[in-house]
RNA sequence: GGUGGGAUUCCCGAGUGGCCAAAGGGGGCAGACUGUAAAUCUGUUGGCAACGCCUUCGAAGGUUCGAAUCCUUCUCCCACCA
């Protein structure tokens, strides 16, 4: 038997659950097309959606047809899966705002030309619904004992979960039941979270189409310590690179726990497998290079191959010969101002290395802050002009890894 | 609908008239150790023109020299009962 786009997931370490054995065999047996949503609760994608889009990417070669569901109706719910509160509701403004910045990113990564792939928005037939008619057709196919067994409701079993949130999952299956109608969608991908949703969905056209429908979940990013990944400190990793700088996003991945390297680099990567054990084998100090490679690649498929060189360059700049190159992140001040001098509070938090000026003043205080490599003691400190380089730039670092270079507008 | 309990800083959670910018933990940030990793240890974690000042303990009023703490009203949550 020849391998299939199954086999190549399942190598590369996407599959979770699937809700059917024969599902590999009908993979490699005839063009199928899935679908995989996306909620539209931020007007960024993030990292964790990457993953999905990897594995939309590796079906849309193998020639399946990828639908991408937009939640402009599931939205206006919020899925309660795994959620211990309730998300705020969000206005039908902000959901369309973001569901338009969610296709664009989208477009980057799925080739939506002659119907090679389809864009839909569930807001076209959840929005206007009746109630009645909806509890008629849908409804009475829901067991509400069974719904509350499953794990995804498990959290909100003990904080409470409202009848509105315990609709959603009765959206999303009737989304998969729509597709199947539409555009003979028979398949329906996504996170391993979605799991009960997506059994929802197939259950629902066995009864109403009785016809065999497919779900198959993905692997979550997590860390080793089971927090998902994808998140920083400050917030979640963006594609968008005005929320997420390229710089920063390749950071993130050449900071990767050792032990998630491997994984990393099968999921977010379009590396041979041969490759990626080889880099994942590496030990000790040498694991690094395959940090690099990881944080390169993930960083060409979302930025481009410009972005992705620039990043790296910046970064071994900074980390191997200790000096910033011209790509590192830079902020700019009037000459006037630098003429007559800037104190090193203000520079911190102008360059937004620091929060505020407390901020700041702690971290100098601290003994974590540096100019052109030295290290700066007194918070009074002013820098200017005749602080420059050869390079004509302050280089201002903040601990070891973040870093900014100050320039003349 | 009834009765009782609750809302505290990024999160969890102490505090029940001055010693409270508020214990402890988590998370974050920084330092040490390292490999731009993990683990560990240390410091720090509201803001500012900073040995002082300002804002913050669900919201609005009130009592008091003084309120996160007491009183009134309101909003929202939770538990048990119906």
């Amino acid at each position: 038997m020849s391998r299939n786009v199954y086999d190549i997931l399942q190598e590369r370490g996407f599959i979770a659950q699937t809700t059917h054995e024969e599902l590999r065999d009908l993979l490699g047996k005839k063009k199928v097309t899935f679908y995989i949503g996306f909620d539209a609760t931020a007007d960024s994608l993030t990292a964790g959606h990457f993953l999905t889009i990897m594995a939309m990417m590796h079906m849309q070669k193998a020639g399946h047809r990828p639908i991408a569901l937009l939640g402009g109706g599931t939205t206006m719910i919020g899925d309660p899966s795994g959620k211990s509160d309730m998300r705020n509701m969000m206005t039908r403004e902000t959901i369309e705002h973001n569901a338009m910045r969610f296709k664009e990113q989208l477009s980057r990564f799925i080739d939506f030309d002659n119907d090679k792939a389809i864009l839909a928005n569930n807001a076209d037939w959840l929005l206007n619904l009746n109630y009645v008619d909806f509890l008629r057709e849908v409804g009475v196919h829901f067991s509400v004992n069974k719904m509350l067994t499953a794990e995804c409701y498990k959290q909100r079993m003990e904080k409470g979960l409202t009848f509105f949130e315990f609709n959603y999952m009765l959206m999303q299956a009737y989304d998969f039941l729509e597709l199947n109608r539409r555009y003979g969608c028979t398949l329906e991908m996504g996170g391993n979270d979605q799991w009960s949703n997506i059994l929802a969905g197939a259950d629902l056209i066995r009864r109403k189409e009785q016809e065999d429908a497919f779900g198959l979940t993905l692997t979550l990013l997590t860390r080793s310590d089971g927090v998902k990944m994808g998140k920083t400190m400050a917030g979640a990793v963006w594609l968008d690179p005005e929320k997420t700088s390229p710089y920063d996003f390749y950071q993130y991945w050449r900071n990767i726990e050792d032990v998630k390297v491997e994984e990393c680099l099968g999921l977010l990567t379009f590396l041979p497998m041969d490759e990626v054990r080889r880099l994942g084998a590496l030990e000790g100090a040498e694991i690094n290079k395959a940090k690099e490679v990881l944080a390169y690649e993930v960083t060409k498929i979302v930025h481009g191959e410009e972005e992705a060189k620039k990043a790296q360059t910046a970064a071994k700049a900074m980390f191997v010969s200790g000096g910033a190159n011209d790509d590192a992140p830079t902020f700019e001040y009037e000459a006037a101002k630098l003429e007559e001098g800037i104190d090193i509070l203000s520079l911190l938090v102008d360059s937004k290395l620091c929060t505020t000026r407390s901020d700041a003043r702690r971290m100098v205080q601290q003994g974590g802050v540096s100019v052109n490599g030295e290290k700066v003691s007194d918070i009074k400190q002013t820098f200017g002009k005749a602080d420059f380089d050869d390079k004509d730039r302050i280089l201002l670092r903040k601990g070891k890894k973040k870093f900014c270079q100050i320039k003349e507008k």
